[in-house]
DNA sequence: TTGACACCTTACTGACCAGTAAGTAGAGTC
DNA sequence: GACTCTACTTACTGGTCAGTAAGGTGTCAA
């Protein structure tokens, strides 16, 4: 029995997760390149492809460690109450907001027509997950009496979800943007 | 007295700017080149360059494409019932979705960081036409008393107009997700 | 002490990119 | 028939990009 895994997680290539997570998020996938992360590093652009060979290889070791890092999240979270559940997942978004990103999900989708195969079914399983869980936030949120909204959770989820991903963007031009939208969300879910 | 201003718009020019939109909604602005554009187009590169010295002057010609279209747009729809209205920016989208493309708004915010200057200004002009004609809308919409929402028609215009920008990025995984989002904007609105 | 391996380096390739300079063909003007 | 302007062309530059091949170095185990 090996003891790998995870235990193959070298510095450098956390590294070059972090930076290549910063500069998707800011920048977009297609917009940073391996000079921009080496240079930042200080090795050389070769190191780089020494851990991932191709572009595409960060690019969905990225998105899978988002996948991990939430549904750890959701999962520290199951305890909570559907209204505070609602407050942590607004302040996912706040935390992009205050490094000017935006959403994971936005960016991969926009630019997904030019991304690779294994990049899209990657990001497709990731709002997925993101999605399913905004929903369930208001879907427990009606069943335990304490949301209010017409519709299906199903509806009411993909709204939270599409607006939250929305207001960020929007929020690159107007800074109280995310604000008034997570207020907003709060007053149509009747739970402020 | 010449009668130029819009006289000058050539056919070479007009095709250059309808193939650079379809581009840039379907893969993004940074995501296509001059060559995409010339090789559809039967010509030479630098004959784009002739037109669009550079590619921003390109881009800013876009996005000023879609500001009057869309002042055009509204002051059709002036006489139009609130309801009708939105079912008109649905329509919008509905477009977009057809065409698998996303929102302008949309690829102009998520790559918004590494476009120039002169871009990012015009993309906040268009955002702050599409933003204001959502508030209007659902601001008339409550004053006639047809639509019915907690909070101010700023936050519900900002809900509106978000979630119909992400409906059309997360409808690149859910063909369904756009009309779900839409028929619960509806159903938020009371308006149906 | 030797060999294997992880983790880099140097040095390079070929593709693509935006942008430019100089020339040309045709249409319209005087 | 010379002049001018528009709308291109050919031919090029310099920069950036992902990706590769081959070599070096330090660590650790047998």
């Amino acid at each position: 029995m090996k003891p790998e895994t995870d235990a193959r997680i070298t510095d450098t290539r956390k590294k070059i997760l972090d930076l290549a997570e910063a500069l998707m998020l800011s920048r977009g996938f297609n917009a940073f390149s391996y000079q921009h992360i080496s240079a930042e590093l200080g090795v050389r652009n070769a190191a780089i492809h020494y851990h991932f060979p191709k572009k595409s290889d960060l690019g969905v070791a990225l998105i899978e460690r988002y996948c991990r890092r939430f549904e750890r999240f959701t999962q520290a979270q199951a305890e909570l109450s559907p209204g505070e559940q609602l407050e942590k997942y607004f302040e996912l978004a706040d935390r992009y907001f205050g490094q000017q990103q935006i959403c994971p999900s936005g960016i991969l989708s926009a630019e997904l027509q030019t991304l690779p195969d294994d990049m899209r079914l990657q990001t497709q399983a990731f709002v997925t997950l993101m999605r399913g869980w905004a929903a369930d936030i208001v879907r427990r949120g009606r069943d335990a009496g304490v949301m209010h909204y017409p519709g299906t959770a199903e509806g009411m989820g993909d709204v939270v979800f599409a607006a939250m991903q929305g207001a960020l963007q929007l929020a690159r031009f107007d800074q109280q943007a995310l604000q008034a939208v997570k207020l907003q969300i709060r007053l149509l879910l009747g739970c402020q």
